[in-house]
DNA sequence: AAGTGGTCTAGACCACCGA
DNA sequence: CGGTGGTCTAGACCACTTC
């Protein structure tokens, strides 16, 4: 019964809450594997059963765990089909979902520029990474993209493009421990520059969506800044509200 | 002490939060007033403390309530401002925010169209009522849009177009106890149909987002459709997406 | 100082799951 | 059947607002 990690002051079920977030993060438990029951996790951290729910519960909101009753409290899995990333969604002309594929075609380190500084709130100074990338759906590329982040948020980020996945958001929380919450975009109407029409494959006339995005956090900070042009030609962009 | 509305069966404090939700709509406490305090409600409902806190807080993480510690809980004030409908925001092209004015052109009953009668679930045969308006941004007209609701459930809903105001979500909500919780878009890029080169004054060939939204109350059924043809020269659409 | 919401506890009983 | 999460209670103490 090792109470383990020390706790200071604020909120007790906050604590408790970040406490058994950390050892999620850290793997301690997989994904869709079982936590102790309450009590247990509860004698572990010298609280109520009470005060453990709460916790728990918050946790479950936020859609990191799954609670059955009658069998215990599991990991939610993140998959893409999840509920956890619940935007950025493509569907074909017929409603029916279908998943990007990326190549990476740029990967390195860069000056921002001034709207990216802006978003990010970056110090002067501060470099970012850039991802450049195409995004295929159905074999057929339908996005080009930036992606930028800041090395600050980023430390010992892998400069490989092998070593970066697909899953952008989930490759965030599990190297980084950077959970993205919430996302604000601008939609608008573009026509493509010269990268697009080589990398998307599309005459100089034909409009494409273009999408602003920046992601926060848990704690609000923002997190990633992203550029994606788009041609809706065969495929529909489609986002969830809440 | 009359001990109001009877309860049937559920989670206790389920029915609380539905009793003091229908108060709300009701209007018993306009936005912005206070709430009796917890332990006049709790006494009032004859449940616990805690019982009662478990319905406000829940309505508190839903936008209903606010909550102030030392001085009590009020009703939300639900403006164009709030956070209770954080979707469908534009702004300028320098980020600064800004509200449309509706005209409407068009409100009377018809068929539904198959994805109009796919969406809202529809039984057959049943009618629905399509509000056809133009909406302005700075004095400029930019989206042209067509809602679709059903009579089933927007009964009396006045055909005299003054009386449907500019803020429908809310007009829902205040005289048809409907709340939007959730709505889900598809984003496309067009071209303007002939009404759209009329209404928008814009020419053959200039692009235009189209938006086609479905919305969902907190029971997760349907409430609206609505398509949207929106001219981006001027202004950015933006979401928030959590 | 009185009244409010915020936190926390301890214990009871229920509903569900699996062996 | 025992163990799990789900609900509910009663009461304690704290932090904040208002007077």
């Amino acid at each position: 019964m090792t109470p383990s990690p020390k706790l200071t002051f604020a909120p007790l079920y906050e604590q408790v809450k970040k406490a058994i977030l950390d050892r999620i993060i850290a793997g301690e438990w997989g994904p869709g594997s079982f936590l102790p029951s309450e009590i247990a996790l509860a004698k572990e951290y010298g609280v109520s059963q009470g005060t453990l729910r709460k916790a728990l519960n918050a946790l479950t909101r936020e859609k990191r765990l799954v609670r059955y009753q009658g069998k215990g409290t599991a990991v939610a899995v993140l998959d893409e089909d999840s509920d956890l990333f619940p935007f950025f969604l493509f569907s074909d002309k017929h409603g029916k979902r279908v998943y990007p594929l990326s190549q990476i075609y740029g990967l390195r380190l860069g000056q921002p520029s001034e709207a990216e500084r802006a978003a990010l709130n970056l110090a002067p100074g501060v470099k970012v990474i850039h991802i450049d990338r195409v995004r295929m759906l159905d074999d057929c590329p339908v996005i080009n993209e930036r992606v930028t982040l800041s090395t600050a948020r980023f430390p010992d980020f892998s400069f490989e493009s092998d070593k970066v996945p697909n899953t952008l958001y989930e490759h965030y929380q599990l190297h980084f421990g950077v959970t993205v919450a919430r996302a604000t975009e601008q939609i608008e109407v573009t026509l493509p520059d010269p990268a697009d029409i080589k990398r998307l494959n599309v005459e100089r006339s034909h409009p494409l969506l273009l999408v602003t995005r920046t992601s926060f956090d848990l704690q609000e900070q923002p997190v990633e800044f992203r550029i994606s042009h788009i041609n809706t030609s065969h495929h529909v962009y489609r986002a969830e509200l809440r």
